[in-house]
DNA sequence: CGGGATCCATACTGATACTG
DNA sequence: CAGTATCAGTATGGATCCCG
């Protein structure tokens, strides 16, 4: 038996002409893939958090980025904003449904990465 | 019985105290999660590919955004360089061992963004 | 063919100040 | 508390030319 006898995911992929420049999958890439996406959706992962709890788990990331991203992610439909309009003003983050079934693909990433970051850095 | 059960990968992460600036893991995600890093390893899931075939294949990217992305994960040991020294020099790339292991984990993501681009670009 | 070197544009960051 | 606004510095990416 050969090993060709089923479709690969870049097969699927080149089939439907995904991946270029003009393509919504690029767009959705760069998003989810940028710096502080990735992080912001792992941490979002569990419970939904609040901003000053984001800022203060996501280590190094800027004000004006976590505005930024979780914007951005907001507007992809992937994070959940509510805010409880009280004095001082409260506002959670959390995943939708679409949000939460990307994570579901990107924390055996991320598990990976965490579990091997040793290996590859040590070079 | 309680859902608390069983420890979720964020609690993991959090336990090594991963994720932080200083930690490689942060490096690692940076080099796999790179705009340029995501799409070269997907290419080369299928087979080995020459410098000018990944130049064609990767719609938009640019010679120098090739070459340092290219170096970069083979210094991470994540791609391999074979150069034949033939005239014209001829240069494949191929995923390592390591490299093979990553993309499984990443392969089931870029399915599910091709799948849902649609959705999300449409807002 | 497979790059390296150079220069420029943009994106990101950091600090600070201000608001509802 | 949860942001927004602005400015300045830096890092990153892109375009072009050049070379073995």
């Amino acid at each position: 038996m050969t090993v060709s006898s089923q479709v690969s995911v870049l097969q699927r992929i080149q089939a439907e002409g995904a991946l270029t420049t003009s393509c919504p999958t690029r767009t959705v890439l760069d998003h989810v893939t940028s710096k502080w996406g990735v992080l912001l959706l792992v941490f979002l992962s569990d419970k939904s958090m609040r901003w000053g709890e984001l800022r203060r788990a996501v280590d190094g990331i800027s004000e004006k980025m976590l505005a930024q991203t979780l914007r951005t992610l907001e507007t992809d439909g992937l994070v959940h904003r509510e805010v409880t309009a009280t004095v001082p003003p409260r506002v959670d983050y959390s995943l939708t449904e679409l949000g939460t079934d990307l994570v579901e693909r990107l924390l055996p990433l991320m598990e990976w990465i965490v579990d091997n970051a040793d290996d590859i850095v040590g070079r």
